[in-house]
RNA sequence: GGGCCGGUAGCUCAGGUGGUUAGAGCGCACGCCUGAUAAGCGUGAGGUCGCAAGUUCAACUCUUGCUCGGCCCA
């Protein structure tokens, strides 16, 4: 036996510096830094000049506090649209921005006040404002650096704040354009309200907790009955948990269906029938007969009096019961009191019978001091001043009215979530806009042009009155028919939220916040509309900020045609919502970010996406909608995309009291942006999805997988250039062309997941494509070709061809998910060649494949690699190369061998697969086993081709 | 309490209009290779499709109820 020599150094092996441990959270911020220094965002802005638009516009987060997954997650797939369109050739502009105003920075700021003993009644408004604005913009400052981390990909330089002066300007100059309109107006309706904070407050900014109440029982003498006339004398018993609302009473409601009965016990008491024994418990009177059993229709025309009619006045006005549908008997009595001040019911109830509220407590929770019972007396938040001891149900119990009262009622009541303090209801003057009022200024679409539109169908008729009264709410509705959603439920939500919702408050009565610009006529009530009015109003807040509308400026701001004090200048501040829900006119519309503009002439949505969680179908979507359907006409967006929340691994969700929140910063520092990016475009974003430590590992395994592919072509594909390409497809191996194929499969998939913005099925299908047809199939096949086949062999050179398309497409494929270590292998072939984020979507070859026959072999591939199995397990063969292999006659034409990575092949007559120990030597270099080598070691022919004339 | 949405292997996800032994990737176990090597390849074990009724010849797929979870609202 000769010796054996040792051919490694003759083998062809992959080469490259690209290492497979990424390292990214050391890596990825000076990859950032050069993105900065490079000016990536401008760069992609000049490439792209001049393409087909796509404007994804950026729903403002609130400018207060750390990054947090939901940010991350939202961001993440902002940034997924904008590369996916920007890699498909179009221009798509990024705008980041923020929200500035509102209760919670102001909360933040007077907080600092307490800390500091400074009461904040004392400072100037324009000085808290001040401090809110640099509280709000330090936040801008460090979010934007934790989403920069991230790798999102935007104008950072320019972000939109709805604080800035231009901001402001415009959101003053549409709140006008309301007025102008006739969209606003001034009413009285119960709003939530906070005494604490003596603001009226969004639904968005309270919170229900399952508090204790007293519950009282309370008796009003009827003093007139038509129907039932024997009931003058009795009582009809109310039961409240508010008794604070007492005071406040006007009326009595009974449900018209519901059935009465009269207890006779000291006095004679009426409640519906089925809560009897429930009120008989609670007030402990001995029932001695019941009688006039009667529906609650019959109570018509009925009047009480309240118990503290001795006080006179208020007090001694006749009490009317009337008949409310929203009256059940699932607890209390069946008779409910009516206080029109503070409850939606009551209000709408009372307002049909003409009675009105009286406003008698005052923001700060207190009776008004006018009041004949319990003037200046409050707060009626208080519990002990609704405790059964506490001085209305003395009073009440003094007068003989109070059957009951216990302090030990459960249920869920609302809270503000700033304070944690109980909020009521309370009427005060707000300005709404009104959903049903029709809008004359946005012309109707004729039934004409709708029928044009419908490629000449028939009229819906269900959208025939749209068409005829274009009211807010149904110019909402119908641009919501007009709009894509994705998912499409999201349509379904929105829509019924829209269909119920009540008349938009706009009025806030805080500092932090743009102000709601009109003058009122003292004599008339009427708001002014003047044009030359509003241009001044709109330059002084262009020019000041919000601080430009004040009591010294009213005067400037009127000009000589009006005198001040003939007007009430308004001071409330506009609800934030407003302030986002007009983002599209200030960063869409007004030139400031010239990226963002359509061409001359353009109409209709000015967004292609607005993406955001599913929450903002109450938020930003619809206030969005509200705005510009009430100002255009139609909705500011093309196509909304919605998702879920970020849920603990569990599924539950993430709170900091329960501990189980994951920080996106922290992932960032131990995994890497890359990995949390992964993370968010492989999860069903369009549910309720996942994270924890299990799921970022198993996240962690595919990132590796990717890497691993891409750093196999970095180091197979070591000094390809153009004079080794093979140019025709067709003069390549089959196999090559077949890879092509599914390479061109993918491409296809991969772009109906751009359109559909589904980003899991893209990175599974990038994914799969990686790991299962390159590392398991193609690259495994073609391991011998690469390693040991001369250079110049075609059958390398076309696999070497191949596996550099492959990775330019991989790698576009794959710049927008992992965005770092696409830059980091990019530049690891071309070190000069610029950013990988600038290139566009890769152009496949067409190639065409047998795809039966290809389905045939690699499932009779996967048989013989089973067949192979027990020969290892019995330890009579290691290497599948060192198998013998029978398969069917009818096997497909191909070079089995090869495919396989074995032996010989043979075809047999039978239908089975076979496998035993090959008998041949083993070639030295390439490890076959072939009937041509010598002897174990020896080189077969092929290897000898190679080996010999280097040498 | 109401509206809407969801619950398929350890993890992430597929499973048009109901139809044979419910799939993939990863992970895991075991093995191979030692020339992608803190890599690569193979084989295998994992699921009463949230639970319970019902409709049907037949249900992961339809209906109802329950349960768990989520968003929004009260």
């Amino acid at each position: 036996m000769t010796e054996q020599r040792d051919y490694r150094s003759t083998v062809f092996l992959p080469k490259t510096d690209f290492p497979m441990k990424a390292g990214l959270p050391q890596k990825e911020p000076g990859i950032l830094a050069r993105w900065q220094a490079e000016k990536i965002y401008e760069k992609t802005r000049d490439v792209r000049r001049g393409r087909e638009k796509f404007v994804l516009h950026d729903g403002p987060p609130y400018a207060n506090g750390d990054m947090h997954i939901g940010h991350a997650l939202n961001h993440i797939l902002k940034d997924m649209v904008v590369r996916t369109q920007t890699l498909l050739g179009k221009d798509a502009p990024y705008v980041p921005g923020w929200d500035c105003h509102g209760l919670p920075i102001e909360w933040k700021v007077e907080e600092e006040y307490r800390k500091k003993k400074k009461n904040k009644d004392e400072v100037p408004a324009e000085e808290f404002r001040a401090e809110c604005r640099a509280y709000a913009q330090n936040w801008v400052n460090v979010q934007r650096e934790q989403l920069k981390r991230l790798g999102i990909n935007g104008d950072w330089d320019n972000p939109y704040l709805t604080m800035d002066f231009q901001a402001e300007a415009t959101i003053v100059g549409e709140l006008l354009k309301f007025a102008e309109n006739g969209m606003l107006y001034r009413g009285a309706k119960p709003v939530m309200w906070s005494p604490v904070e003596k603001t009226a407050l969004a639904e968005a900014e309270v919170e229900y907790e399952d508090i204790t109440s007293t519950q009282i029982d309370v008796a009003f003498e009827i003093t007139e009955s038509p129907k039932l006339p024997g009931l003058v004398g009795a009582y009809v018993v109310i039961w409240t948990t508010t008794p604070w609302t007492i005071p406040v009473n006007q009326a009595l409601a009974y449900g018209p269906d519901v059935k009465y009965v009269a207890l006779v016990a000291d006095r004679t008491y009426i409640v519906a029938e089925q809560l009897a024994e429930d009120f008989i418990k609670r007030s402990g009177i001995t029932v001695t007969d019941r009688a006039n059993w009667f529906t609650g229709s019959d109570l018509e025309g009925t009047i009480a009096r309240h118990p503290m009619h001795a006080l006179g006045g208020f007090f001694a006005e006749p009490r009317p019961l009337l008949a409310g549908d929203f009256v059940t008997t699932e607890s209390g009595t069946g008779l409910v009191h009516m206080a029109p001040d503070h409850g939606e019911d009551d209000f709408a109830l009372c307002k049909a019978h003409g009675i009105n509220p009286k406003f008698v407590v005052e923001a700060d929770g207190k009776y008004r001091e006018d009041w004949l019972w319990l003037a200046g007396q409050g707060s009626v938040i208080n519990p002990k001043f609704n405790a059964a001891d506490g001085p209305i149900c003395s009073d009440l119990r003094e007068a003989g009215a109070l059957l009951a009262a216990s302090a030990d009622y459960k249920h869920s009541y609302p809270h503000s979530w700033r304070s944690k303090a109980k909020v009521i209801y309370r009427c005060t003057p707000q300005w709404f806009v009104p959903m049903d009022k029709v809008m004359t200024h946005i012309s109707p679409k004729s039934p004409a042009d709708k029928r044009w539109e419908n490629e000449g169908g028939a009229i819906d008729p269900s959208e025939e009155n749209l068409m005829d009264a274009p009211t807010l709410r149904a110019a909402a509705l119908q641009a919501i028919a007009d709009t894509r959603f994705v998912p499409d439920k999201g349509r379904n939500r929105i829509g019924a939220m829209v269909e119920g919702r009540p008349d938009w408050v706009l009025s806030r009565q805080r500092a932090w916040g743009v102000p709601i610009t009109l003058f009122v006529d003292r004599k008339t009530g009427e708001y002014l509309v003047d044009e030359a009015v509003n241009d001044r109003i709109r330059n002084a807040i262009r020019a000041k900020g919000v601080d430009g509308w004040s009591d010294e400026a009213a005067q400037e701001l009127l000009g000589n045609d009006y005198k001040a004090e003939d007007y009430e200048r308004v001071a409330d501040i506009l609800d934030v919502w407003f302030d986002s829900g007009s983002t599209h006119a200030f960063v869409l519309e007004s030139g400031r970010w010239p990226d963002l503009l359509r061409p001359e002439g353009y109409t209709g949505p000015k967004a292609d996406l607005y993406l955001e969680g599913s929450d903002q179908h109450r938020g930003w979507f619809q206030s969005s909608l509200l705005e510009a359907c009430a100002t255009r006409g139609h909705a500011p967006y093309k196509a909304v995309l919605t998702h879920g929340f970020t849920m603990d691994a569990k599924g539950m969700k993430m709170s900091k009291s329960l501990g189980n929140t994951i920080s996106p910063l922290k992932v960032m520092e131990t995994n890497g942006a890359d990995i949390i990016r992964l993370w968010a475009l492989s999860v069903d974003f369009t549910e309720d999805h996942r994270i924890g430590d299990e799921i970022l590992k198993g996240v962690a395994d595919q990132y590796r997988k990717l890497r691993n592919t891409l750093r196999y072509l970095l180091g197979a594909l070591d000094g390809f250039s153009d004079t080794e390409r093979v140019h025709n497809v067709t003069e390549m191996p089959e196999l090559e062309r077949y890879v092509l194929s599914l390479l061109g499969q993918l491409d296809k998939t991969l772009r109906e997941a751009v359109d559909a913005f589904d980003f899991n099925t893209y990175v599974r299908a990038l994914l799969d494509f990686c790991n299962e047809d390159l590392s398991a199939f193609f690259f495994d096949i073609r391991k011998d070709c690469l390693y040991c086949d001369a250079p110049t062999d075609p059958k390398r050179r076309a696999y070497r061809t191949v596996l550099d398309i492959l990775f330019h497409a991989l790698i576009r494929y794959a710049a927008p998910v992992i965005v770092f270590t696409a830059e980091e292998t990019w530049g690891s072939r071309y070190p000069d060649g610029g950013s990988v984020h600038l290139l566009e979507w890769p152009e496949v070859p067409a190639a065409e494949a047998d795809a039966a026959k290809w389905a045939e072999l690699r499932a009779l591939r996967a048989t013989v690699t089973e067949a192979i199995e027990p020969l290892r397990r019995e330890k009579i063969i290691g290497s599948s190369l060192a198998a013998v292999v029978t398969v069917p006659a009818a096997a497909p034409d191909a070079d089995l061998a090869e495919l396989f990575i074995t032996g010989t092949v043979t075809r047999g007559q039978g239908g089975d697969v076979t496998v035993t120990p090959s008998t041949d030597n083993k070639c030295g270099r390439c490890w076959r086993h072939l009937p041509e080598v010598t002897e174990d070691g020896a080189l077969c022919d092929r290897c000898d081709d190679v080996v010999e004339p280097a040498e």
